[in-house]
DNA sequence: TCAATCGTAACCACGAGAGTTACGTATTGT
DNA sequence: ACAATACGTAACTCTCGTGGTTACGATTGA
């Protein structure tokens, strides 16, 4: 099992849904760019069909297709929409309220930072696209 | 079970550690600073202990100490005492190798703006030491 | 009607990491 | 010496997160 694959799958898909903006391509075709299942896919997918990136058909001729411009799409509004956090805060646990001073300081210090690394890869994720990456396909 | 607990437990007890310079602490005792294990935190310490942040002693009057001045002691250098990595790379497998132009291009997109994240986060985590945490104590 | 496809629920498999027990070794106080 | 204390470490369990899988209902088009 792959970790921690959602955010490159969902980029992959959607780099290959790019490339073929006029086709509907189904779960089980996205998925085997992946060497992954449909179900995965249409789980990871509709996370981003609730955000307006791509829109789904059922049916016969069902399938899945970019509703955005694929230059309009940043790689970090699909991070956002999969709620994706790679910095694992979880400095204080909110079960866990600080017993002392030293924990208070601990779990502020570490917020502060881990938000400031995020603020700098997001940033970073905005500035790409997924017609960036659809560029680079053979 | 809290999750990522080994740097905010190693922050928590070199904080105590800090306030009592010359007094050895047992396992035990700086286990109940974070109602946790005695061998959860020679495990944690012992990563420390590898780096020459802390000395352990061990029989009858045996504990934990600092090794350094908390003062010099930055969270940077615990960071990467314990191997953390709070950024989750695996952008790309190791053992998956690429099937396509695309999952190179995300893998070298990700792998660079989780670097450069990254960098922030150790330049904020060295500019506060184990002195400054342990000054918040009550 | 029938086949294709999404939408979901439900469950399994696997790995990471903390919690726990147990035991060996080292050191110290008496 | 000997008992008590404490670290060092192995081995195991527990829990949680996440992907994989199966199953089935709902929808659409030929």
């Amino acid at each position: 099992m792959k970790r921690n694959s959602r955010f490159s799958l969902a980029l992959h898909v959607l780099g290959h849904m790019a490339r073929k903006p006029d086709e509907r391509l189904s779960s089980q075709q996205l998925a085997a760019f992946n060497q992954t299942n449909p179900v995965v896919v249409r789980r990871t997918l509709g996370l981003l069909r609730e955000q307006g990136i791509v829109s789904s058909e059922r049916g016969h001729a069902g399938g899945w297709q970019l509703s955005q411009d694929p230059a309009e799409i940043t790689l970090a509004a699909v991070y956002d929409a999969l709620g994706e956090r790679f910095l694992r805060p979880d400095p204080v646990g909110e079960d866990n309220p600080p017993h002392c001073a030293i924990e208070r300081k601990i779990g502020s210090t570490l917020s502060d930072a881990l938000s400031e690394a995020e603020q700098v890869l997001v940033r970073r994720l905005r500035e790409v696209t997924i017609a960036a990456i659809a560029a680079e396909m053979t």
